[in-house]
DNA sequence: CCCTGATTCGC
DNA sequence: GCGAATCAGG
């Protein structure tokens, strides 16, 4: 798979909005999570928030060269030029999902996590997606933490603060009775 | 161990 | 430019 416009625009999106790197690589499919990151880098849009705590500098040793001594090379710097522009991701997954829904409609579904009943581990996400009936169902499948039926985005969308929702007690009518 | 992102470097 | 291998932190 190479990196299309529509596949980078999908991967600066989801990265946005704060999706792992593996998760991202599940979504776009045909990438590890490494290609994935490499190529965040290399479109200069590495560390958002947490950058996690490792130590930035001061370090890196990798295999020693193999004869090839005096290498010019340096590393491109990343011009992030046109970064301007591409700011408009803007799109929370989770306020762009109904809240609180009888059936899990099939949103953004994992391009290549999906899994079946019997893939679910204890840390894939189980949150339902199509028509159990159909045959078209599957779970999810991304990688929740342990204890937690869902991944990151679905525990958005299935722990969303019942505050929002629309008290429309009224519309128990039970008037006759 | 599982995961995360960061970095290097051969291709 | 790409991404596996590697590193390092949680």
């Amino acid at each position: 798979m190479s990196w299309t416009t529509e596949r980078v625009e999908l991967l600066k999106k989801l990265w946005g909005d704060g999706l792992s790197a593996s998760q991202i690589a599940g979504e776009l499919g045909g990438v590890t999570r490494n290609a994935v990151i490499g190529k965040v880098h290399r479109l200069g849009l590495s560390g958002r928030a947490k950058t996690t705590t490792t130590a930035p500098k001061t370090r890196r040793k990798k295999v020693a060269p193999a004869g090839t001594a005096g290498t010019s090379q340096h590393t491109a710097k990343p011009l992030t030029q046109g970064s301007a522009a591409l700011k408009m991701e803007s799109a929370p997954l989770a306020e762009a999902v109904p809240a609180a829904q009888a059936k899990p409609v099939a949103d953004l579904v994992p391009i290549s996590s999906r899994a079946s009943i019997l893939e679910l581990t204890e840390r894939t996400c189980k949150w339902p997606i199509g028509d159990p009936s159909k045959d078209d169902f599957y779970f999810c499948g991304r990688q929740s933490d342990v204890g937690v039926p869902y991944c990151a985005h679905h525990c958005k969308i299935a722990y969303q603060p019942v505050s929002d929702r629309r008290r429309d007690r009224r519309t128990n009518v039970r008037a006759a009775s």
